[in-house]
RNA sequence: CGGGGCGUAGCGCAGCCUGGUAGCGCGCCUGCCUUGGGCGCAGGAGGUCGGAGGUUCGAAUCCUCUCGCCCCGACCA
C-alpha cells in the first residue's frame, strides 16, 4: 500500500482523553477514532490487524473441528425470557422495539440463539458432540466504558458453544478449547496466564480466564511463581494463619458482654483507647442485598470482603451493598454498630469468612447504636452463620497449593472458557435422546475471545517510547519501506522496484512515498510500529544497499538490494507471519 | 447510579476569577528555502466559544437548565 494514497492519520500530540498506552498509541498511530463513549471506528490499519487476528482465531477454531456460523445481532425478547436473562442483564442490555412495538435487544452474547438452534435441530446423541462458533459484534451498554478498546460498548467477539451428551464430553470440548486458545494467543504474540475464575451469576462448574498481565487491565489476579497456581482474586484463596489468640487462657468461654462505645463507628476508632481492640480481634459485618434479600457478611476487621465470593456463597445472581435505610430496617442499627449475632431469621442470611471458624474472644457490633459486644465465640454465638471463603487475598500470602508467597497483579481478560452444563439447555428445552432412548438435556460449554482486546493487549505488551512494536503475525503490514529522498530519482526508482518485488513475493509493504522529509517518515514508521523498516537512501544506494532495521532494536543492517526479498520473506515466516498469496 | 474534571479552529491548549474587537502551538493551503529523526522564512484559510434560556447597553466570561466526553467509585455472562 502506498502511504501517499492511504488514510493513516497520525498525530504528534497525545489526545487528552486517552489514558492507557494502547489507547494513546492506537489513536496517534491512526488506527482508531472514537465515535461515542465506548464506540470506536476501526480505520484501515486497525482493520487489517483485526483481520489477521480473526484469521488466526478462525484457523485454530477450525482445527479443533468447530464450525463457523454467523448469527443475528438483533434478537427477540422471547428467547431471553426463556433463559431468564431478559431481566438478569438489566441496564447492560441494549433494548429496542420494532415498528409493531415488539421488544428486541442487541445481543450481548449468543447462548440463547445457539441454544435455540440446537433445540430445534439436535435430536439424537448421534449428532453430538458439536462445537459451533461465530465472530460477531456484541453490544453491552457498559456503565463505564474506558481505556480505549479495553472496555467498550460495541466489540467483536469470537464466541463458541459446545454441545455434548455427557460431562466427560464437555470436559473434552473444554480442553480442546483451552488448547486452541493457547495457540491463538501465542500466535498473536500475547503472553497469557490461565486463571481460575468466578463463574458469575450463571453458575457453572469450571471457568478459566486467559489473562494478559498489564496495568491497563481491570482484573486482579493472584499467582504463584513456584507451582503455577493462578486465580482471579474473585476466586483466589491463600494459606493464612488465624490463631485463636483472643481466647481466654484457660479455654473457657466467657459470657457475651455488651459495652458502650458512643460515637465509635469504625474499626479504627475501636482500636484506639479506651477500647484498644485491634482490627484482627474485630468482626466486621457488612450488609448486602442479594437478589432483593438481605445478606450479612462477617469478615475479620482487617480483611477486605470480595463481593464476587459473597455472590458465590449466597447463590444470588446479583449482590450490592445495602443502602443505609435498608440497614437500619433490617439490623436495627446504623453501620458502625452492626453484628451478626442474634440474626437468626429465614429472611436474613449470615455468612462468615472461613478464617474466623472456631475463634473466640472477638468483638463485634451489638446491632444497637453506640454499643458493641465482646467475648464473642464464633462457635457459640454465630452458629447460624454459614462459613465460606469471603475475603480478598493479599500479595505475599501463602499459595494455597504450595505455600510460597503469592503475587497479586493487574491483568486484562482476553478469553474465557466456561462449562455451562445444562443452564441453558434446561431452561430453553434443548434435549436429545440418549442410547437408551431417554431424553437428556444437552451439556454445554461457552467460550469467548475479545478480538479488539487482543489488538489492544498486544499494544500494551509491545510498545516503547516511540510507538507500537507489532508482532509480525498481527501487524497490519509486514514492513515499512521508506524512500528517504523523494526528490532523488534513483532513490525513488530503487524503492519502487523493491516495492514491486516484495509485493510480488507476498510480503505486505507499506511504502512511504509521501513527499516528506526523512525525519517525518522515521517518526511515523516508529509510531505505526511495523516489525521491519527498510530505508532507501542515497548513501546506501551508492553501495547498492538499503538499511534494514527491526522495530525496537538498535542495530541497523546494510543489506544488498538483491538479498532484500529473500531476507524479508524469511523474516515474515520467522516472526509467525504469513506471506500473502499472490 | 454516586463523586470529580473538562467542552473555545482538525488536534493540544490560553482567555473566564475582575463582562467590552477570540488568541497561541501543532496541523492544513500558497510561495521560497531545506532535504537521514516531526527543517526555516513569508503569506493565508479556518471558530454558531457544546446547546437552550436568563442577567446586562454589551456574555466565551456571570446565573439557571441541558447535552457530551474523561477520571475515581459502584457495576461488569
Amino acid at each position: 500500500m502506498r502511504l501517499s494514497k492511504s488514510f493513516v492519520p497520525t498525530l504528534k500530540e497525545v489526545p487528552t482523553d486517552a489514558q492507557v498506552v494502547s489507547h494513546q498509541l492506537l489513536v496517534r498511530g491512526g488506527f482508531i477514532r472514537q465515535l461515542s463513549a465506548g464506540i470506536y471506528s476501526m480505520l484501515p490499519l486497525a482493520q487489517r490487524a483485526l483481520l489477521k487476528i480473526t484469521e488466526i482465531v478462525r484457523s485454530e477454531m477450525n482445527a479443533i473441528g468447530a464450525q463457523e456460523f454467523y448469527l443475528p445481532a438483533l434478537s427477540p425478547r422471547e428467547i431471553w425470557e426463556e433463559s431468564g436473562r431478559w431481566s438478569v442483564m438489566g441496564d447492560n442490555m441494549f433494548r429496542l422495539k420494532d415498528r409493531k412495538g415488539a421488544d428486541f435487544c442487541l445481543a450481548m452474547t449468543h447462548e440463547e440463539v445457539f441454544t435455540f438452534i440446537a433445540r430445534t435441530e439436535l435430536r439424537s446423541y448421534r449428532q453430538l458432540p458439536q462445537s459451533w462458533y461465530q465472530i460477531q459484534t456484541k453490544f453491552r451498554d457498559e456503565a463505564r466504558p474506558k481505556s480505549g478498546l479495553l472496555r467498550v460498548r460495541q466489540f467483536t467477539m469470537k464466541d463458541s458453544y459446545s454441545f455434548d451428551l455427557t460431562r466427560e464430553g464437555l470436559d473434552a470440548s473444554f480442553e480442546a478449547h483451552r488448547h486452541a486458545y493457547e495457540k491463538i494467543f501465542g500466535r498473536c504474540g500475547l503472553q497469557t496466564v490461565q486463571v481460575d475464575a468466578h463463574s458469575g451469576a450463571m453458575g457453572g462448574s469450571g471457568s478459566t480466564e486467559f489473562m494478559v498481565r498489564t496495568d491497563a487491565g481491570e482484573d486482579l489476579i493472584a499467582s504463584c511463581s513456584d507451582c503455577g497456581y493462578a486465580a482471579n482474586t474473585e476466586k483466589a484463596t491463600s494459606k493464612i494463619e488465624t490463631p485463636d489468640v483472643y481466647a481466654a487462657p484457660d479455654g473457657a468461654l466467657l459470657p457475651l458482654e455488651e459495652f458502650a462505645t458512643p460515637g465509635v463507628v469504625t474499626i479504627e476508632a475501636l482500636q484506639r483507647q479506651p477500647y484498644g481492640h485491634g482490627a484482627r480481634k474485630q468482626l466486621k459485618s457488612l450488609v448486602y442485598v442479594g437478589d432483593g434479600k438481605p445478606l450479612v457478611a462477617i469478615i475479620r476487621g482487617d480483611d477486605q470482603l470480595n463481593e464476587a465470593k459473597l455472590q458465590t456463597a449466597s447463590g444470588a445472581s446479583e449482590v450490592r451493598p445495602a443502602h443505609p435505610e435498608e440497614i437500619v430496617k433490617w439490623m436495627g442499627a446504623k453501620p458502625g454498630s452492626l453484628g451478626g449475632i442474634g440474626l437468626n431469621t429465614n429472611d436474613l442470611r449470615v455468612f462468615i469468612d472461613a478464617r474466623l471458624a472456631g475463634l473466640s474472644g472477638m468483638v463485634t457490633g451489638a446491632n444497637k447504636d453506640g454499643f458493641h459486644l465482646r467475648n464473642v465465640s464464633v462457635v457459640r454465638d454465630l452458629k447460624h452463620a454459614t462459613s465460606f471463603d469471603l475475603r480478598q487475598v493479599l500479595e505475599g500470602e501463602g499459595c494455597p497449593k504450595c505455600g510460597k508467597a503469592l503475587v497479586v497483579g493487574k491483568a486484562l481478560e482476553v478469553g474465557h472458557i466456561f462449562k455451562l452444563g445444562t443452564r441453558y439447555s434446561e431452561s430453553m428445552g434443548a434435549k436429545v435422546l440418549d442410547e437408551a432412548g431417554k431424553e437428556q438435556p444437552i451439556i454445554m460449554g461457552s467460550y469467548g475471545i475479545g478480538v479488539e482486546r487482543i489488538l489492544a493487549g498486544a499494544v500494551e505488551l509491545h510498545h516503547d517510547a516511540d510507538g507500537i512494536r507489532w508482532p509480525m503475525s498481527i501487524a497490519p503490514f509486514h514492513l515499512a519501506l521508506l524512500p528517504l529522498q523523494m526528490q532523488d530519482e534513483e532513490v525513488r526508482n530503487a524503492a519502487e522496484t523493491l516495492y514491486r518485488e516484495l509485493t510480488a513475493a507476498g510480503v505486505e509493504v507499506l511504502l512511504d512515498d509521501r513527499d516528506e522529509r526523512a525525519g517525518v517518515k522515521f517518526k511515523d514508521a516508529d509510531l505505526v510500529g511495523l516489525p521491519v523498516r527498510l530505508a532507501v537512501g542515497k548513501k546506501g544506494l551508492a553501495e547498492g544497499k538499503i538499511e534494514w532495521k527491526v522495530r525496537g532494536e538498535k542495530e541497523v543492517a546494510l543489506v544488498p538490494l538483491a538479498e532484500v526479498v529473500a531476507k524479508a520473506k524469511a523474516a515474515v515466516i520467522a516472526g509467525g507471519g504469513k506471506l500473502a498469496s499472490v
